[in-house]
DNA sequence: GCTGGCATGTAACAAGTTACATGATTTT
DNA sequence: AAAATCATGTAACTTGTTACATGCCAGC
């Protein structure tokens, strides 16, 4: 009987993207329905990170019930009950430290902390920033190794296509990044 | 007893993009075993797609029961046994249709597409291409729209700086389509 | 003696998709 | 009369990750 062989109690985990992305959304936007939630998501973030209905339903029992957000019941007349979701004390301090932890490599993670760069210090957004700055460099030179022996010829012809774009948008991640360390130490001093 | 209540036979549906992939490279490089051909895909498509052992171990047995793939064990005596996967004539079918089939707003699939540009006509990469270009300029009118009615203050400064990143990305991938239409026109007559 | 390569998998998740299900109200 | 909005979910998948499990052989 091999039953309780470690349920794993991650509660003190670190929080995985999309549950940071919805306790960002209540920490700036306040108490929402999953609803809301869905809306406030198309309108702004969604280039970014677009959690399906389904998904997002099953996320906000999953942060009440690891004590990262709460919830209320609105009963409501002419439209059916909304739960509303709020984010708590605890929701905010895993917030934070999920905002400050840099990891290497998470382009989509590291998008989405800037999305929401008014929850964090200048510092550790320039943090971020840096370590964005290496992973491109980082992936640069990877496709420039791997070009140097493309000979563009039969399949390598379109890789060669490939690699281009590759290498293009590393660069130009570069230059953004450059520029935008440069306005936000402008913009905060 | 709700035994056989629709096993989904979805033989005749479309393949998946992991399905497309595997047989793609079975296709190119020949019969291969899940190890050769994870070791194949770290070493070139692997920028754009690479799976988790776990998950191409996973996906081989279904090419199979589909009968795109076939399998073939190879016992060795110094070696742990093979598993050797082929395509077979209806996955070259079905790869086919799926390299021909184009998808509005799929860049993964489009990339993937090109990297084995090699087993398609070029008439239908042209095409791809073509579509591609349609889906950057809406995203890229999307994102100039969104950025006129950016304040540039509080979290719009953090927005900002993210559609500033997505807009140059989309002009960047513009010119890119541009000549590597050019290219494959020069190279295919 | 240890590391790395060869070779195949399972388990347990998290992320994300489409389709299904319900039902009232409001706008076109 | 039809479509969109409000509001919450379930079901069934595919995708993808990390960790676990096994075992032999070659080279340092």
């Amino acid at each position: 009987m091999a039953l309780s062989s470690k349920p794993v109690p991650q509660s003190t985990h670190s929080l995985t993207t999309t549950e940071a992305a919805v306790l960002a959304l209540l920490a700036i936007n306040g108490e929402q329905s999953g609803y809301d939630l869905l809306k406030a998501a198309n309108a702004s973030i969604g280039y970014l990170w677009a959690p399906a209905k389904s998904q997002l339903y099953a996320v906000l029992p999953r942060l009440v019930k690891e004590g990262t957000a709460r919830r209320r019941r609105i009963v409501q007349e002419r439209r059916p009950d909304k739960q509303l979701y709020g984010i708590t004390k605890e929701g905010r301090r895993r917030l934070q430290t999920w905002l400050e932890t840099i990891e290497p490599g998470a382009f989509d993670a590291f998008y989405l902390r800037l999305f929401v760069g008014g929850l964090s210090r200048p510092d550790v957004l320039l943090a971020h920033i840096e370590q964005f700055k290496e992973d491109v460099e980082g992936q640069l030179a990877e496709y420039r190794a791997v070009e140097q022996r493309n000979t563009r010829r039969g399949h390598d012809l379109f890789h060669h296509f490939l690699l281009r774009l590759g290498i293009d948008r590393a660069e130009l991640s570069l230059r953004w990044a450059h520029e935008t360390l440069a306005e936000l130490r402008k913009a905060t001093g």
